[in-house]
DNA sequence: TGTACATCAGTGAACGCGCGTTCACTGATGTAC
DNA sequence: TGTACATCAGTGAACGCGCGTTCACTGATGTAC
């Protein structure tokens, strides 16, 4: 006998996550400060007093937001972190994901660029937290590279936020050029690529 | 005998710039997108359709805004790139001249860090521009290095480009220290210093 | 299995409020002679 | 220098509208026996 969720919590849950998706569609044309609670609930189709069933405020919704928007993120960093192969096709592999990423959650990746400096503090505190855990991540990977070797602890820090911040600007980049001809997004791709790679040859040189 | 502006024409800059001052104060705890033309006319002290006598829109004011803010910002890069001394010099003076810069002009960076992703597409495209002018600027600077001998010119731009992110994600950091104690804001610095020095040493070894 | 009661997600009316925009206006500044 | 008219930055009343939040409610689902 398998536990299933009662009727009335699936049905919550599922108002809940139309809440979430709707407020997404919404904030691709505008900032989460701007956002309106009824605005959410009439796209949705219910009462706009059902919004409080299930978050405190637009603020409160958008730090779900985060943790939907960054949990996805999680397994795909581990990927390429775990990616095997030379520098060059490590780097490849990770703007190909990114790229795909971008193309299956495009509105996820827009809501973290804007509001990673946006006006909505609880929010911008969120997704600061999520970004430190995943240079944790990074660096933790790094430390185990035979390359890192001799490497402090904080250089090896400093390196991965720099690969989580260079994340998030390719991914940036690839959202700008989601409707543009393929000719353009692989321009992207490869100076994504060139902007890795330059770094990682930074890195195999830093110790000199 | 000097030109002077008229009477008017002094009076109405004035309070145009009162506008500017008061939404860029205003934009510190929202974003753009949520600005309403009430609250900065409230701040200022005029009425609220007098600020139809100097902007179309939150919008257009967001985009004289971009001008100031950006504008500000020429001086310093050329300061940057013309600048004498070894690489590690050079790059020091950069992190210490964007360090005073955001405690100069703390909310024209937040602005800019805030409204580049921002959810107001012609603010957007205005960031865009400018800092694609500043690319074009830098990219010039790096040409007449001597370190770039051999480089395309896709390549110079990319490295031109990787530069200005850098330098406004160190904006953004050092934004976040403002009201942190020395010691916090030095390790920024370091920070900062390292990601750059990473950057600089890849740039050396680029062609190898 | 059936019954009686408890829970609680979603409703719908109502509220006071601030919004953006329009309009005709005022009075200081500018200009022509 | 003085006068008569034009310009135009800022005013203040008015508008219709959608906002966030409160409240008592309903009726399907859950639970105890």
């Amino acid at each position: 006998m398998s536990h299933t969720l009662g009727i009335r919590q699936a049905q919550k849950q599922k108002t809940r996550q139309a809440l979430l998706d709707a407020a997404l569609g919404l904030l691709e044309e505008q900032s989460l400060s701007s956002l309106g609670l009824r605005e959410v609930t009439r796209e949705v189709g219910v009462a706009p007093t059902a919004f409080y069933r299930h978050f405190r405020s637009t603020a409160d919704l958008g730090v779900a937001l985060v943790e939907e928007a960054l949990g996805s993120l999680h397994p795909m960093i581990r990927t390429i972190v775990a990616s095997a192969g030379d520098s060059d096709q490590r780097i490849e592999r990770a703007v190909e994901l990114i790229a795909r990423h971008v193309e299956t959650h495009p509105a996820h990746v827009r809501f973290i660029a804007r509001e990673r400096h946006g006006g909505v503090q609880s929010v911008r505190a969120a997704i600061q937290g999520q970004l430190a855990q995943f240079a944790e991540e990074v660096k933790v990977a790094l430390t185990k590279d035979p390359v890192s070797y001799g490497w402090t602890d904080d250089d090896l820090l400093m390196l991965a936020n720099l690969y989580v911040d260079q994340m998030l600007m390719t991914a940036s980049l690839f959202l700008d050029a989601l409707e543009a001809p393929l000719e353009e997004r692989q321009r992207v791709a490869q100076v994504a690529t060139s902007r890795m790679r330059l770094i990682s040859i930074g890195r195999e040189h830093w110790l000199e």
